[in-house]
DNA sequence: AATGAATGAGCCTTCATTCAT
DNA sequence: GATGAATGAAGGCTCATTCAT
């Protein structure tokens, strides 16, 4: 129809077909076939994008992840203040968790896989949980925060803060995201660390 | 071995042994041969006391729940201070992570399940997030706590923080639990919420 | 309870149980647990009185088959004139089929057996129809019957006649068995044999 | 083999083949993969064409009953006298046990199945009987039989016999189907009913 | 390149049989 | 002798993967 996508193109096509579908039936209850449905392409097809399910799992995983670094290091570069900086955070991941509620559902299925890609996805988290260390780190050293605070702490609170809350709006009590009073996370978040 | 167990002792026992296996394969790798073997019996005899291999799933969702339920509820009652009871989660839960690190895995394959199952494990997660709400309300009609606090909110910063803490020190950077200092996360949250 | 059975006695209570339920569920169907409860003892009780499953139903095709033989014979024996012969067979056969619907079912099933019991089951239908045969030869030289009569093929005419005419009783259009009219069969079967 | 085989035609090809092996080793003995092998096919395939094996048993007994069906009208329509109607159907008969005689072992294993199969089965049969019946009463009313005939029995001399011959001849004492002296067997019946 | 019919390895589950009590 | 908990062989069915078109 459209010009004909290049292979790279129809890779990513192929690869948000999958998110959809693993998240709704999670790992072992998504046929190959329903992916390849969801894409609105033949079974075989697939595979010549993706060399086998495992992988394309992995693949999906790894997008996923560097999808939230990338906002979240975006936020992050773009705050002046600490304030700002995790405002910008708890922003982020709400919209991320809402528009990806499946991403954290595969997320959490990382265990049947391949070490290398376990491996690779706590290399990731552990590189967001670096950016926020960083962060805090450098917002004590503009005197921002309290001198004496623990950095892995003060991260463990942040990121436990705003994920919890997040959870909590997507999965347990289900509310519009616009109702999330940003400012309000923050201050206690900051109440803790400053 | 003993005795003599008891059908419950023996269900038990099952269950115990299944909690490994399916923590260390993820659902869908985990066989009942695996299972049976691992408790030290035949692969029929698993079929004696569980219906079938998502009924036993099932089951240990929500043995597994309740002992970390339990454990809370406890931790909570006995503190006196709202320091005190946030301290106790504190150590319940780290406890609880490292020794049940494959409950964690566990709990997220929640969305395999039955509707039913779901429900429930939602419902019992609602539960624990209920006894923290009341936890800071009384705190807050106490004076321990500020008067202005969003109950919720406040909800999200000691579980979000407790868990995180946890998870980090589990699954990303794994140290000896001894070494957690609950005192020094208990000071962050309570800043935070006083 | 009784002063005890003796063993015979209770191998036969086992196999009335075991006809019952190889009626109601086929061969695959019937579970030796089935059995055991219907004959109200325990499953390895079964195991004491017959060996193994197929030898059970071995046991029961004989005993069954059996019953029908001496049934028939025994009409045959009674009647004076051929008429009054197959009368009684026709009394006899509708009373068997009625009472042991389920035998039919369960003779029905013979090629899933050793070849052993496959034989020794065409023998004894052999047996039967030999009996029927006699019965007409004997006829035959009374000048009951005309001179040239196929003796095989009025054996059919008699078997086959009385026989459909209970299956459409019992399966197809199930009546009660005393409104049989017994006469009017025997009578277009001797006229076409006489 | 042939240059394309039509889905309906693979179909028939795997329901020829089923009923080869239900007839060899009777419906529990038939594993799917012995089907699958007669038909010269991977076991995955026999499930694109039928879901289960149930379901192919329940279709093998619908066509196989119909093909008896069909050949019992025809035989009955082509002939003008009643004679030359029953001697047609003899023949089918005969031809279709001998050719079928799997068919008639499969057909006694009816009651394994579902209540619908059942239900439809039994409809036919009693279609086939109707057949017979309007035979016989359109003989009655020509004149070429007698007049106080009791339609339901002399249907069931007709079908009796000509089934009790041919079961004789292909199971009990196997001979070659030409030997069989049709107008024999309906002279005797016609005797009976004329 | 795209397809989907065909495949068969693999696993859950059943149940006849055993044997310790 | 009677029992029924335990067993594991066996088979129906699924679905990731292949490959001829």
């Amino acid at each position: 129809m459209v010009p004909t996508a290049s292979r790279e193109e129809k890779q990513t096509e192929i690869l948000i077909a999958a998110i959809r579908v693993f998240a709704k039936h999670g790992f072992d209850g998504a046929k190959m076939e329903y992916i390849a449905k969801e894409a609105g392409i033949g079974k075989g097809t697939v595979y010549e994008y993706f060399e086998s399910k495992d992988r394309l799992f992995e693949e999906i995983l790894k997008f996923s992840v560097e999808q939230f670094r990338i906002g979240l290091k975006k936020g992050m570069d773009k705050g002046e203040t600490i304030e700002q900086k995790i405002m910008n955070c708890s922003r982020f991941t709400a919209q991320f968790m809402n528009d990806h509620m499946e991403f954290v559902h595969i997320a959490m299925q990382v265990k049947i896989l391949s070490e290398d890609i376990r491996l690779h996805h706590m290399a990731v988290q552990s590189v967001i949980i670096e950016y926020y260390k960083e962060m805090v780190k450098a917002a004590k050293q503009k005197g921002e925060l309290r001198s004496d605070l623990d950095v892995e702490l003060a991260t463990c609170c942040i990121i436990g803060t705003l994920e919890q809350f997040c959870k909590q709006r997507v999965f347990i009590d289900p509310r519009p995201i616009d109702e999330i009073d940003h400012p309000a996370i923050v201050d206690v978040i900051l109440r803790g660390i400053r």
